[in-house]
DNA sequence: TTGGTTCTGAAGTGATCGGTCCAGAACCAT
DNA sequence: ATGGTTCTGGACCGATCACTTCAGAACCAA
């Protein structure tokens, strides 16, 4: 058993890179959704032949699978680098909430989160894509509660607020995934991200 | 032009309730989504052939709006019901907040909220789903704004305070929408409620 | 009862769905 | 070069999709 992973096979050459083939599927999936995305739609997104995509991942569901993987992956270490690399409190928070907002308003934002779609279309019917999104949401607790603790330590809040705060903003993420999608105009998400801003002000001692 | 609405037209009448088919249509809609429903799924969930869903609907696209409409008529309905009609302020919104997480942690919680799925879904997709999407958020926030008002005349919160407070009442809906069916645990959506409580709380004068 | 209208059930429509098959091309180790 | 392996393009598959058609049943007004 001293086989390497990225031991090369013999044989012919996959002719495209996995990653960027996925990054185009992710397009698609996250415009049209796992269910209206046909592998016709797939193959013109990705450039490929169907032989080829079902050669490399197998089926619709696990190219469904493998692109919601690498969408939350590289989410999550985008956030990672805006709060947990960060160095002060609750100004951290109202930075990557402002970052958030713009992203939102971008013209990318209208096709929304791929989590936070998955989360409502394939989740309660594939277990999978449910521990998918259960991850998610917890890795992006982890990431909200590090500004926070930072917040506390620097007397900005109170220790015993920071899971509800966490909560609250996991919650206020996804609802702007919804959002999204859903024809709020950028005044209507001005409004949400207002409310976000107030409520992180809140929590500063007075 | 003096025909009447509600005219009983000639020839054989309908073999069934409208709106009692419409509520078994909710049902296979929220569980499954638009696109994974197929006319089967109506077919056998109704009872009803399916010419008579074509000879009364129109189209599968049309018997989801009209089951959308009516969820939207008929959950605003209820929250009407716990929100406009009460008399207190800040101690109503607890109570609907309460509410809502008695019936997320209902069996009938893991479908989600209707209008939340769609609004991920098929509003992006289909304008009129959009128009109804925009419609449901606008009559809950108005909801969620009187019990608020009522608060604010009761110095139990300032009135510049209510606009922000509803964004994120709402956004914090939305949300709980998402995590009902993306396999949340009971103590995941009761750390999110429990958020929401705080928030209503620390709107109070101090 | 009869004529006009509408609804129901069942069979059938073409199109598209996700997925398979296989011949030949493309590579590597020898 | 050759043999073993893998990948690609395109034809092909049965199943299922949303939807239609139509004959006959069910109703109302007269």
């Amino acid at each position: 058993m001293t086989t390497v992973a990225s031991a090369r096979p013999p044989g012919r050459p996959l002719e495209f890179d996995v990653d960027q083939v996925l990054d185009r599927a992710i397009e698609v999936f996250r415009e049209l959704g796992f269910e209206a995305t046909s592998m016709s739609d797939l193959e013109r997104a990705t450039g490929l032949n169907k032989s080829s995509i079902y050669n490399t991942f197998g089926s619709k569901e696990l190219i469904y699978r493998r692109s919601l993987d690498r969408y939350e992956r590289v989410r999550l270490a985008a956030i990672r680098e805006v709060l947990a690399a960060g160095t002060a409190g609750l100004d951290d928070m109202h930075r990557a909430l402002d970052l958030q907002q713009a992203e939102s308003e971008s013209e990318w934002g209208v096709r929304g989160c791929l989590a936070v779609n998955s989360m409502t279309e394939l989740a309660p019917r594939v277990a999978e894509v449910r521990s998918l999104a259960v991850g998610f949401r917890s890795s992006l607790a982890d990431l909200i509660r590090v500004p926070l603790e930072r917040a506390a330590a620097l007397g900005e809040m109170r220790e015993d607020q920071i899971s509800e705060a966490v909560a609250l903003l996991v919650s206020l993420t996804l609802g702007v995934g919804v959002l999204m999608r859903a024809g709020a105009s950028h005044a209507e998400l001005a409004a949400h991200f207002a409310a976000a801003h107030a409520a992180v002000e809140s929590w500063r001692p007075r």
